[in-house]
RNA sequence: UGCGGUGUCGCCAAGUGGUAAGGCAGCGGACUUUGAAUCCGCCAUUCAUAGGUUCGAAUCCUAUCACCGCAGCCA
């Protein structure tokens, strides 16, 4: 894909220049995504497939997307179908689609030859047993007693693991490295586990599954990657891997760890979001809260705005939290091109133009993309005696500054009158239940003909057309800059979910244009002067649910 | 406490010995039939701290401090 703005320079750019120069892998650019199907795919996400598939693509070099399936109990063909979903609509294309399940056969031939060369053993010490043994940071870790037990008992043990002879958790098999190394990867890692468990892709062909760690840098080598970009917590992991390679004497991909993303208020972990959905504090993982990359598509993120920000962003090797602002102004700079503008009141209150003659109906012509000189497209919006403006319109008193409606003043009515406020009708309790106007006839279109200026333009819809709709609006999902950062719950652990915000959600009436009445599931608008919203799947024909995607930039509430 | 990392403007982030890019946020102002968008201007004599090397240091050296990660048969 080819993107207007091309990234700046980052520290993994600088590694794949010198390793181009150097002719480190023949000037091959290759990398790889690879999601456990455990999940679905959030922004942090989106950093990783932006960076992977966006320096294939600036280099001309390929991606993979490969699924690291080696644990059957927490993975589901679901989760992977989600996944290819999400990387297609941020935009997309992998070369070669892969499982490192592709690779058990190919993994567990490797074993045995470790354990023929004696640097690989079937330990029988219980997980309990096993930690223990391990060490702590400071003192180095004991050899398990059946680390020097015979290369030909330990190849008997492991086929017979692979066959299935001994329960889960009996034995493992484990490298034969160092129990005194300063880093815990090297201290004697576990391969293969025992698990009885069904895999999506291999059914119940084995009885044994690959740790990650032994099957992650085999999986890089075995496809050919050249760099393989990951997390800063599997820093520590890059020597063992190293190791793998190194004695097994294959192909070595170059890793390269870099800084996930952390957005404030937000929530990026996968555990997290899963026990959010199981709990029912979010209507599944496509909720319009979620910062999932289905979440966000249904709440009317575009794929580039997603794209635009992961490249405004950055990648380095601090660990960072950025500001929410940034995702807001990467998806509201897209959607103000993009979007198509419509009449739309969220808080009514009725205007009644008093000299407007009643039962008159006036075709209003409005550009839809008044924000795009080049399209020219127009749609029609129709006018009438009594319409609705928003409540925060009008002011009977006004504060300081405001330029909207008040008695007296004139306003234009967007594309359509001036109008002058001359009377207010209210309620028993005081409360403004209409604003009678006058228009001036010679305004239609909003301008006077001798001249006189007015200082607001207010948005409104003809009370007798307007179509009701429901709109959805959503506040952050955690009240805390940092959800993770919470007070401490009765275990002992930090319960985070205290920072859940329990009205994220806040569901409303607005009264829109006619037109708006058939918009579909996806199509985007911009309510004028008010913000971004998208239709919600959950949208019927002549019933569309809308989502606020995100509002405009308000500088005067901020004042 | 062992090992591995990281510290440049409120938030991201370039910078790789030659005298601190850019974006977001913020603040002024212009324009405006969206108080939006757009446009103009302002916003780090200083790079965690303290020493040192050098004509010259954010960049090299030394020490110190702070923060992150690692003790799953998770990834």
């Amino acid at each position: 894909m080819t993107e207007e703005n091309k990234t700046s320079s980052n520290f993994i750019k600088n590694i794949v220049d010198a390793d181009n120069e150097s002719g480190k892998f023949d000037n091959r650019v290759h990398t790889r995504f690879p999601p456990e199907p455990n999940g679905y795919l959030h922004v942090g996400h989106a950093k990783s497939i932006c960076l992977n598939f966006g320096l294939a693509d600036e280099y001309g070099g390929k991606t993979n997307l490969r699924f690291d399936d080696t644990n059957p109990t927490k993975e589901e063909t679901e989760y992977v179908e989600a996944i290819k979903a999400d990387i297609k609509w941020l935009g997309f294309e992998w070369d070669n689609l892969f499982f490192a399940s592709d690779y058990f056969d190919q993994l567990h031939a490797w074993a045995i030859r470790l354990i023929k060369e004696g640097k690989a053993y079937v330990d029988e010490l219980s997980a309990d047993e096993m930690r223990e043994y391990r060490g702590t940071l400071t003192q180095p870790g004991k050899n398990s007693p059946y680390r020097d037990r015979p290369v030909a008992e330990s190849l008997d043990l492991f086929e017979r693991m692979t066959n299935g002879e001994f329960p889960d958790g009996a034995m493992v098999l484990r490298a034969k490295i160092d129990m005194a190394s300063p880093n815990f990867n090297f201290r004697d890692p576990v391969m293969y586990r025992i698990l009885h468990a069904h895999h999506h892709r291999t059914g119940d062909k084995w009885c044994v599954y690959p740790m990650y760690d032994w099957a992650h840098g085999q999986s890089d080598s075995l496809e050919g990657v050249t760099h393989s970009i990951c997390t800063l917590e599997f820093e520590n992991n890059r020597p063992l891997y190293d190791w793998f390679i190194e004695n097994l004497d294959i192909y070595a991909p170059q890793q390269i760890e870099f800084a996930r993303l952390n957005l404030s208020y937000m929530m990026t972990s996968k555990r997290k979001l899963k026990q959010l959905v199981d709990t029912g504090v979010v209507n599944g993982w496509d909720d319009p809260r979620m910062p999932t990359l289905s979440g966000m598509r249904r709440r009317g993120f575009t794929p580039r705005s997603i794209r635009n920000f992961c490249d405004t962003i950055g990648v380095a090797r601090a660990n960072s939290v950025v500001e929410y602002a940034m995702l807001e102004h990467a998806l509201r700079d897209d959607l103000n091109q993009i979007a198509p503008r419509a009449f739309a009141v969220l808080d009514p209150v009725k205007v009644v133009i008093t000299n407007y003659p009643e039962g008159k109906v006036e075709e209003i012509e409005v550009d839809t993309y008044p924000q795009d000189k080049e399209n020219s497209e127009t749609h029609v919006v129709p006018f009438s005696r009594e319409i609705y403006i928003e409540r925060a319109d009008f002011m009977e008193v006004p504060v300081p500054k405001y330029r909207r409606l008040i008695p007296g003043r004139e306003v234009r009515l967007m594309r359509a009158y001036l109008v002058t406020a001359t009377d207010v009708v209210k309620d028993e309790d005081g409360n403004i239940t209409e604003v009678h106007c006058t228009y001036d006839p010679e305004t239609f279109g909003g301008n006077a003909v001798d001249g006189r200026k007015v200082k607001g333009t207010l948005h409104w819809v003809s009370a007798q057309h307007a179509v009701p709709v429901e709109v959805r609006s959503y506040e952050h999902l955690f009240t805390a800059e940092n959800p993770s950062d919470a007070p401490e719950g009765g275990s002992g652990e930090l319960d985070w979910t205290a920072n859940v915000r329990d009205n994220s959600l806040t569901v409303t009436t607005a009264y829109v244009e006619p037109d708006l009445a058939n918009a579909k599931a996806g199509d985007v608008y911009q309510f004028q002067r008010n913000g971004y919203y998208v239709a919600d799947p959950d949208s019927e024909p002549g019933k569309p649910v809308f989502n606020r995607t995100i509002g405009l930039r308000d500088t005067w509430a901020k004042k």
